[in-house]
DNA sequence: TTTATACTTGACAAGAATAGTAGGGTATGG
DNA sequence: CCATACCCTACTATTCTTGTCAAGTATAAA
């Protein structure tokens, strides 16, 4: 029941791009460098992310990745049902078809109501907060640091 | 971020169990027939819940498995926090020491708070079902069950 | 036009976790 | 004393995770 790095890095690499975008393209290695992930693991994540529509890309020089969309239209939950394929905590509950395996086991039924209200509750939570909430905290305690440091 | 067979198939054998509960000691193997689990695995599941006080066992002939509750004092969130060591979907926000692993990325910090969020929601969802709760619904569907047959 | 930068893609691989199997040992009711 | 059923440990196959590596392609700038 734990999320996979995937997710974790890749809203870290969100929350980056949501910080600079309006400075134009922002490179992986500048997030991988800052995040300390692997240069090439991030970049398959990026990717991914960018096939769903949630980035765009620039190459060459001075190239690097954006935010497809305004912040405030990316939530976490978009971010984790790319990168961890789907957010449902049991396969019998997903709305994801392509995943969906149903049982027929008699009381497997009656657990189905409980993972049913996880399952609502987990996207009820991450699609509560998007990448706007999550880049004004950053800026916040950068705020707050710099306050410290007089 | 899936749950394993461990606490889906535990919360089978132990929804068996309180509908039962009244009934002395159930057999690992009635349990495994009727969920179609295999009886090696269910005991390694069963032994673990035992271990952490929620079931007791009876040996020999007619011996099993009771519940060491009463079924409306043990939740899916007891029952999930046994067989998956913990209910938190990422390892900086677990509330057991024995897991926690501090991250001291800056926008990581960011993302704890959905994190935690989202560890609460859990929580509190699993903890709001008990095994009454799922044997009643079990019941009623038998009951359900013999109306249409008649 | 050349070159360095940076994204693009696919294959591969070590390690951990999952989902079991297997096989002995121990207690106990009949 | 023996069949039943729990008890315990070790082992294994498979899958998933978490990367690495290599060989591209596109493009801005010199």
């Amino acid at each position: 029941m734990k999320l996979s790095t995937k997710s974790t890095y890749g809203l870290r690499a969100m929350v980056n791009l949501a910080l600079k975008y309006d400075e134009g393209a922002i490179s992986i290695s500048d997030i991988a460098k800052k995040e300390d992930i692997s240069v090439s693991y991030l970049e398959q994540l990026l990717n991914r992310l960018r096939h769903k529509g949630m980035l765009e890309s620039v190459r060459g020089p001075n190239g690097g990745y954006v935010l497809a969309k305004r912040p405030k239209k990316i939530t976490v939950g978009d971010i984790v049902r790319v990168l961890e394929g789907d957010t449902a905590p049991v396969y019998c509950v997903t709305n994801q078809a392509r995943l969906k395996r149903s049982c027929r086991r008699s009381t497997t039924c009656v657990a189905k109501g409980v993972w049913e209200k996880l399952a609502d509750a987990i996207d009820r939570v991450l699609d509560s907060v998007n990448l706007e909430d999550l880049a004004r905290q950053a800026g916040d305690e950068v705020g707050h640091e710099k306050d410290i440091s007089r």
